[in-house]
Formats: structure tokens, sequence, C-alpha cells
DNA sequence: TTGTAAGCGTTATCAA
DNA sequence: TTGATAACGCTTACAA
């Protein structure tokens, strides 16, 4: 079954490919008679131009796109990359294979290293055009606003440090407690122990808890849930990336939120400058903002 | 700034684009000396071979994916199958815009016509080949066994009946209720309310209520747990989709499982079988389960 | 081992 | 209004 290509429409319609052209692209004159005789044929084989030829032939752009893992928030990037650059013609392939990739790739992630060699690298920082945020601001200011409301006892939830959003958070916590001299604060690294024992293990029960993913948030709750502690009366829990679950759970869970479609829009808009030959800043911080939702006063 | 290509590369290498190409794809013999030149130059260049040209030599493969909703079962789908069919060296092209479709669509998804001519739908009975749930033997085993396990009085809260899922689901239900002769059994059509006000207007507490999206079944049990009603103890909740969440919820959710990774790769499967011209079924049933957790009995 | 040249399916230019 | 034909960048016989 070979492909049936505009050649075999020109030769079944009796016309030139040419015509074939004019008519599925509907640029030029075709007479009506010959463009209905096309059109006929077009439908009765069920052809359908190959879009590699047309690609090839207009010099149209693909990026592809890996994920570090295929997880909601880098999918939210994905999508409004998707968007922004479909507007432009461009399409957007995901791919979970590293070997084979194309000539311009976008990374979406926290865990890659230099080796991939990508264009743009989003949630990180490497040699490459890096997209990442300001995870300092965000935490700075909750931690104001906690101060303000009377709390001043804190812990940090931390997935580990093998990450570079988890080490920026780090950082950040670190440099807050010092600079508002806050000296009652309590670190835990989870090294994917699960969150539900560490919450337990906590040495004292501190006003407020920041955790570095959502997901550790919503196994400290549950764990202070079972153990009758009220949030967020005794413990404010907040986490970090605003996950779709944070709306369900109760209490609602406040969650800073970044990498978002808005990302991905960005984002776009920067690849199609470099596209262009424009030069674009070799590191880009988008801001985070805090969804304030039940688990946190 | 114009596009590098393999004639520039070998304009500026001094060989022909033949032994740039044999370079480029490690095919053939090549001098030692001659390929470390040429290599050296791809690299000076920055040069990345055009992806289109290479596919429309190669006459490769690629397909359109549209998704009703961007939405976690669905982006589970695309996985499956951008992983099965990226092992084929077919690209999955996930599409925002359903204007400009190339040969082959896929849609996922339960709100599309029949307009969109897609080659292939998952989730939903089109006239292209269909790719469905059995909704049916898995509701009836789940209504069994809360039979078996005392529970005699059942709800159905659906979104609506205007996607194919919610109306299978409706029907499924019914049968189920008239086929095990239930008389106790309430149905409340949702149509965009607040999942957690409609839980508040069921005449009786049934014991157990089967809901046709996870996310009605969090706000139920959000719902009950304000009102002090015990989750199973007084009402099992199952949920539909198993939705991240369900893990994370307290008490986790009991929910059907169906349209993972595993159906993407099932169907990655069948579009080669078409791409290479073999007859596969028109409508293709795959099997559903409940992953059971604390929200029901 | 290297280079020449044909061809992939389409679009666009130009002449008829 | 139509049709020949060149061109897009790359791979691959085939010839040198």
């Amino acid at each position: 079954m070979k492909k049936v290509t505009i050649k075999d429409i020109a030769n079944i319609a009796g016309v030139s490919i040419s015509t074939v052209s004019r008519v599925l692209n509907g640029k030029g004159n075709v007479d009506p008679q010959l463009k209905e005789r096309v059109l006929q044929v077009i439908k009765d084989t069920n052809f359908q131009p190959s879009s590699f030829a047309r690609s090839f032939r207009k010099s149209s752009m693909q990026i592809d796109v890996v994920l570090s893992k295929w997880e909601e928030h880098y999918l939210r990037v994905l999508r409004g990359l998707t968007e922004s650059l479909g507007e432009q013609q461009i399409s957007v392939i995901p791919k979970t294979n590293l070997n084979n990739l194309g000539d311009f790739v976008v990374a979406i992630g926290e865990d890659f290293d230099d080796k991939l060699n990508a264009s743009m690298t989003i949630g990180q920082e490497l040699s490459s055009c890096s997209v990442v945020f300001d995870h300092f601001s965000t935490l700075n200011l909750i931690v104001s606003e906690l101060l303000s409301k009377g709390i001043d006892s804190f812990a940090f939830l931390c997935e580990g440090l093998s990450n570079y959003r988890a080490c920026k958070l780090y950082g950040a916590f670190m440099k807050i407690m010092f600079h508002h001299k806050i000296e009652s604060y309590e670190i835990k690294m989870l090294n994917s122990k699960d969150p539900y024992d560490v919450a337990k293990e906590l040495s004292i029960l501190p006003g407020a808890i920041l955790c570095s993913k959502d997901e550790i948030a919503a196994g400290v709750m549950k764990a202070f849930k079972d153990e009758g502690i009220k949030i967020p009366q005794q413990v404010s829990i907040i986490g970090y990336g605003n996950f779709s679950c944070g709306s369900l759970l109760g209490p609602s869970l406040s969650s800073v939120e970044y990498m978002n479609e808005e990302t991905g829009r960005i984002c776009g808009q920067y690849i199609l400058k470099m596209i262009n030959g424009e030069e674009i800043p070799k590191k880009i911080v988008l801001s985070t903002r805090l969804v304030k939702r039940e688990s946190s006063l």
C-alpha cells in the first residue's frame, strides 16, 4: 500500500501537480470544474499531503521538549509552550528518549545535566539559556507575613538536595531565617522518607512548616490530622508547586505557584526570538506567588 | 543569519556532502582525518541537520494528538503513546489548535464530534477506530462486592449527560440497579453544580456513592467530613479516574482506574498496525479496575 | 575511500 | 488559468 502523493492525484484527475497544489492550498485561481474534480479524487483516495514534505519545503520549525519527570507542573509548562508556539506554526514534540533529539531542545525540569545540550532549560540553571524561578522573594514574603501574625518558629521540610529547586529553596530558607534573626527553626531532609513519618519526628511543633513540594505538605497534613493537631490554628502548612490536588485537600493547601502555563508562554516568546536570531538573556528569572488557602494563617 | 546546511559544512571542510552525511550518520567508511575535520566544522558552525529534511527523506511518520481537555488522564494516555511510538521513531505532537492537523490524528477525550475526522479516538466512540473502556463490568463488580458487605442503598453522582463516559456510566448504573433488583437508589446530575452542595441535597444517606469523576468524589467527601459523617463506616465513596490526588486525600479515595499509560501503549501498537496497512478492529474495548483505598468498604 | 547525482513530496516561479 | 520545472536539505546507490 504505497502512500498516495500529490503526483498520483494529478495523474488520476488528469491535471498537473501544480493545479493540485493550488487546490490544496487555496492559492491562485483554479477552474471550478477542475477544482471539483481534484477534490473528488482527493476524497476518493483519502489523500493526505505529507506533513514532512510540507514542513520541509516551507522550512518550518519544530522543537523537542524533554521533561525530567512527566509531572503536573512540567506538563503545564509544556502546555503553555505548545499553545504559544503552535500559534506560530511551530510544533512542540515531547520526547521520552534523550538519544535522538533535534535541532532545538527545551529541557523542563530540575535534574538535567549539561550533557543534554539543550537550547533552553526551564526550572534549572545550565550552560544554555535558563529560565528559573525567584524562590527567595516569595518565601521571604511568606515568612514576614507569618511573623507579623505572631508565628515565630518554623520548619523546612525538603525532599533532599539533589535537585536545583530544592537547593535554592534551602538556601533561601536559611537566608531568611538569618535575615529575620529567627532562632527557632528546624530543617528536615526527607531523602525519600515518607513525609508522614518525618512530620512526627519534628522535635517541637513549629508555628509554620514550609515544604519544598506539595506532596510533602499533603503527607504532613495527614500526619497532623491523625494526631489531632489543628491546621492552621496550631500550625500553618505551606506547600510548593500549587498542584491541582491542593484545593481538594481538607484543609485546602496554601502553596507557592510557579512553572505554569504562563511560564510556557513566556518561554515560547523567547524561543521565537532565539529562532529569529535575536539575542536573549542568558538567564531569565520569573516570579512566583503564594496561593493562600486554608492551611495557613 | 541563514541556516547552516550540510552543503555549507561540505564546502567549509572541503569535502562532498555525501562525506558529511556519512559522518553524520556513522554509515560507510570515512577517513579518520576527514571525519575529524568534518566534526570540527560541525561543532564550529553549530550545525544541526534539518529534522524535517531527514524525516522527509526517510519518509518517517508523525501523528497529531488532540486532547479534549489538558487533564491528567488524557496526559497519561499521551505519555504512553509518546513512549511506545517514540520507540518506533514516530513523533507524537500534541495540538491545541484543531485547524491545522496532519495526516494521522488521534483524539483523546470525551467530547469530540465527527467533524474532527480523527484516525483513532480514545475514550469515545466515533466513526473512526475507537478505543473505549468497559465501564459496566467494573461497576457491576463494585456493586456486587458492596452488596455482599451489606450495603443496599446507592447513589450515583454524575457530571451530566453531555459526554460519552458519563452517559455510559449512567446506563451501566441503571442496568446494574435493575439487574440486582436494587430499589433504593438515587441519581444526581451535577450539571456544573458544586458536588459539595449536591452531596447535601441527597434525600437519604446511601450506603455507597458512586461518582462519575474523582473530583466529584473529593467534593462529596469534603461535604461529609464537614457534617461529621464517617467514611467509609457510614458511607462508601468511590470515584472514577483514579487521579493522583486520590491517595493524598483523607481518607484516601477508592477509584476506578482507566485510560492510563498502558492504554496509550496499546493504542500505539494499534496505530503501528494501521500505518502498516493492517486491518484493525473498528472498536477496541479496554478493561478498567477498581483501585481500592480507604474511602470504601 | 570519496564524489556525483537521483530522488523524496511539496511549493513557488515563470512561461505558455 | 494551467503546466513545467527548480528548489528545499538530506540520504544513498552507483561510479570513480
